[in-house]
RNA sequence: GGGCGUGUAGCUCAGGGGUAGAGCACUCGCCUUACAAGCGAGUGGCCGCUGGUUCGAAACCAGCCACGCCCACCA
């Protein structure tokens, strides 16, 4: 490490600090302490005056580890919480996990094959054991990565979705909506995974095109049928044309023979036949097929199921023991050898469903299910969006919702797994049915049904679960309804409309959150999904090890907008990295040099003080409204450029002469007072740097819960702005010069200044600083002369100048300039556009014009001060 | 088929009727005593294409081209 710089100024204060920011130094001593001192906790009871701010987070999967879409939630989750905590309020943010039910179980089969075993050599009580074991280890894992992000969570409200409390919840409303009607259990197709063995909800499966045949089987002389699953043709029970087809009208009501079968099947009229689409003349197979289990229900048909769980044919034949792909070209076979097959088999893209959690593709099965019925449950949730109780940002995502909540299928909520929320239902000796309340038991010797809720269902429960319900507990008072639901607008169907849905229903019509917050999905670099098989996953703890929590933290904020995609790369983290280096160096640097916040700002200040106070008060209220407005990125943005090209590149630099002089005393104090505030304002995005150097500056117990800072209009210098802006532009020219003709940075060079009345004049001992110019000596000679803001800056270089570069230079300059008076002049002298344009875009231009020919007198005055070749 | 959205610097993205922006990358020069994880100065764009509206269009409108995402009972 390298030692601090020994050279201080007067009234320097004893500062122990590295040259570098460490994060790994300061993160874990800091959130230890954060938690040992209780400024994460929640207390309904504490100050009822307060306003509350609650969110509950969305419970990571125990499936694995926190991936870098969980350290953007959590990253915005903190940034809002800890925003509010600093305003004043009573926050809660209650942390947990969601035992996510078939991707837990799943996973656990997965290693329980690696010991060559399945669920069912251990059997159910086994299996669950062994999975609630899993859940401890993975568990512990994530919440080790929640404090390593600095997440500011109330640790004594950790829940999970299956534990004692949420269980009692699930019963409660199951108990309410199956006596309410609102649950119940029906025969009926659903999407099936053959793999997973389980009945899956419309959302859980995921369909993608994939190449296939269409397949025409002439089935009589009259009809031919295409299908793109000719296996099914084994479970056929009738075709179906429609109603006013002429091709077929006749045909309606007789029968046909089902080729490889032998059976007769009847021609059905049916409105769901497109008769613009093939022969018009469609097969049916209720077993096999959604729509045609809704014809098979019109038209009373026969249903039969060819096929078993496993998606082998049962169907007695030659197929029999075949799975259903390889059952599907042996049909197509048989049918040729009959000479069934019209013509060839044409190439046909088309969407298939794929299971969400293993991609095997779905197999829509008829078997019983249960069942919410969402009608009157999704019209509510509809309408607290509608209605505005329910704020959706960014409001572009709003259609999305409708669009779902608005045409939901009723939800199928049973899973024949084994991980997951047991169905509370008993079955009699009888086949009698009861569904006990949470507190009641079950008559004696009635069977519990074996199959268990759709993870989602309790995850529906979780921002009222959380807090106590079905109790009335102070924390549902208090925190209920929510404040804000950030999450990821992929499970915008999965788990928000679904917690709207519940939330309304359990909470007697008062919504679960009063803000949908949603983000984007973490991508790489090049816009790419992160994704194993890319190779271009990024850990977040891998990150957080080499640049920090900070600066990890930093990189995903500052890359989110609202509602967008957050593109990451390892460049971005260290240029994060960076800029949380940056901030401890000046916070270093204005502690070396005595920088405090003691006592009231002084009254006497410079214009240089006036401007960098005044470019404080901007910038806090451009952040406050862009974190009210979840701008997560420009809010980092702006902080970014205020922190590192105003206060660092201008306001330290000026300040350094300033240091040095009979105004040192009150520069301490403003340099105090202008980073208070600017790591106030940083603090709910990078909570550890901030918290590092704020204690130190100010000598305060923490800034977690110091105020959050508010602009102060008094303190806005419109003049002293302009002022420092003139200096900036003075500066910059001379540098350009100096750059141009080669000249060291470091090099110091004479010059005299002639200000002509300039208000820069009483700035020139900062100019000469930043400019590094010496006085003139004896022997001075300027070699260059440069008219700048009303000044002349005459250079002794010590030499020749570069006479050429310098003209070319100017003259591309000067190019520019009078291009530029030249357009504003022909439109300042536009009768139309005087009429119409509005006023202060007549302003703006004149004063455009203005400049322009401002820089071309600067210019030709530069230009005539070139010494001749 | 329906819905939403995107096309701006080499890359990732802001912006939005009145001077085209940022970060990173790139070029040149610097260990200028807070910081080389740094400093200074630069290079780089017919703002997807074609029309229209307008005094003025990268922005608004129409059409086209190319992408992306979501939804859907596409035999």
């Amino acid at each position: 490490m390298t030692t601090p710089s020994n050279e201080r100024g007067p009234g320097a204060a004893e500062v122990d600090l590295p040259t570098q920011y460490q994060p790994a130094d300061v993160e874990g001593r800091l959130y230890e302490r954060w938690v040992s001192a209780g400024y994460f906790s929640a207390d309904p009871g504490r100050d009822p005056g307060r306003p509350a701010y609650s969110i509950v987070i969305p419970p990571p999967n125990v499936t694995g580890s926190l991936h870098m879409g969980h350290a953007l939630d959590h990253s915005i989750q903190d940034t809002l919480i800890r925003r509010r905590r600093m305003q004043g309020y009573e926050t809660a943010w209650v942390p947990g996990m969601d035992h996510a039910g078939i991707a837990t179980q799943n996973v656990v089969e997965r290693e329980l094959a690696k010991e060559g075993l399945s669920r069912h050599d251990l059997g159910r009580e086994a299996f669950v054991e062994r999975v609630w074991k899993w859940k401890g280890e993975s568990g512990g894992r994530i919440l080790g990565q929640m404090k390593r992000l600095g997440d500011s969570v109330d640790w004594s409200r950790e829940a999970f979705t299956m534990d004692d409390a949420r269980a009692r919840a699930v019963r409660t409303i199951f108990k309410r909506l199956f006596d309410d009607g609102l649950i119940h259990r029906a025969e009926r197709i659903i999407n099936w995974c053959p793999r997973c063995l389980t009945a899956l909800s419309d959302i859980e499966v995921e369909h993608a095109e994939r190449d296939g045949e269409l397949v025409s089987i002439r089935y009589s002389d009259e009809v031919v049928v295409a299908t793109t699953r000719a296996e099914t043709m084994l479970g056929d029970t009738a075709v179906a044309v429609h109603p006013d087809d002429e091709r077929y009208r006749h045909l309606v009501g007789t029968e046909i023979e089902l080729p490889l079968t032998g059976r007769r099947i009847p021609v059905v009229a049916d409105e769901h036949v497109d008769p613009g689409f093939g022969t018009g003349a469609v097969k049916v197979t209720p077993a096999h097929d959604p729509n045609d289990f809704e014809i098979g229900r019109r038209h009373d048909l026969p249903s039969i199921s060819v096929m078993d769980e496993r998606g082998v044919i049962t169907a007695a034949g030659p197929f029999q023991g075949l799975d259903r792909f390889e059952a599907r070209p042996a049909v197509v076979a048989a049918l040729r050898e009959e000479g069934r097959i019209v013509k060839e088999v044409r190439p046909y893209e088309h969407s298939v469903g794929h299971c969400q959690r293993c991609s095997t593709v779905v197999e829509p099965r008829v078997s019983l299910q249960w069942f919410v019925k969402v009608g009157p449950l999704a019209k509510a949730a509809g309408d607290a969006v509608r209605d505005g109780r329910v704020e959706i940002h960014p409001p572009e995502m709003a259609p999305r919702y409708f669009e779902w909540v608005d045409n939901m299928h009723d939800w199928c909520i049973s899973r024949q797994l084994w991980w997951g929320h047991r169905i509370p239902v008993w079955y009699g000796p009888d086949g009698e049915t009861a569904c006990p309340g949470p507190d009641e038991e079950p008559p004696a010797g009635w069977t519990q049904d074996p199959d268990v809720l759709d993870t989602w269902f309790s995850s529906a429960l979780w921002p009222f679960s959380t807090l106590g319900w079905p109790d009335d507990t102070p924390d549902l008072k208090r925190f209920y309804p929510t404040s804000a639901l950030v999450t990821g607008y992929d499970i915008l169907f999965f788990w928000v409309a679904r917690m709207m849905m519940f939330g309304l229903y359990a909470m007697d019509g008062v919504e679960p959150f009063k803000q949908i917050v949603l983000h984007g999905m973490v991508r790489d670099q090049n816009g790419k999904k992160m994704s194993k098989s890319f190779g271009n996953v990024v850990d977040p703890l891998d990150w957080i090890e080499r640049y920090g929590a900070d600066a990890t933290r930093f990189t995903l904020l500052r890359g989110a907008n609202p509602g967008g995609d957050v593109p990451v790369a390892e460049e971005w983290a260290q240029g994060s990295r960076n800029f949380c280096n940056k901030l401890f160096n000046a916070t270093r640097f204005a502690l070396l040099n005595g920088a405090h916040t003691r006592g009231d700002l002084p009254g006497e200040i410079t214009a240089v003080d006036a401007w960098i106070l005044s470019r404080l008060q901007r910038v806090t209220g451009e952040v406050d409204a862009l974190l009210e407005g979840f701008e997560f990125a420009k809010a980092c943005e702006t902080l970014y450029h205020f922190a590192w090209d105003e206060v660092c590149d201008w306001y330290v630099e000026l300040a350094k002469v300033q240091l040095g002089d009979e105004r040192a005393e009150a520069t301490r104090r403003i340099l105090g007072e202008v980073l208070d505030k600017l790591l106030r304002l940083l603090h709910p995005v990078i909570p550890f740097v901030t918290e590092e150097l704020w204690t130190t500056l100010t000598g305060a117990e923490t800034v977690v819960t110091a105020p959050w800072p508010a602009a102060d209009e008094d303190l806005r210098d419109k003049e002293s702005e302009e002022l420092v802006e003139s200096l900036q532009r003075l500066v910059t020219e001379v540098r350009r010069f100096r750059s141009d003709q080669g000249l060291k940075p470091g090099q110091k060079v004479a010059a005299a200044l002639e200000w002509n009345g300039s208000p820069l004049a009483p700035h020139e001992e900062g100019v000469r600083a930043l400019l590094r110019l010496t006085a003139p000596e004896d022997g001075f000679a300027a070699t260059a002369s440069l008219p700048v803001e009303g000044a002349v800056v005459r250079l002794d270089t010590a030499g020749a100048i570069d006479v050429a570069a310098e003209r070319r230079r100017l003259d591309k300059d000067l190019a520019a300039a009078r291009k530029e008076v030249e357009q504003m002049g022909k439109k300042l002298g536009n009768e139309a556009f005087m009429a119409k344009a509005p006023e202060a875009v007549v302003a703006k231009n004149r004063a455009r014009l203005a400049q322009a020919e401002a820089d071309i007198v600067r210019l030709e005055a530069q230009l005539a001060a070139l010494p001749s070749a």
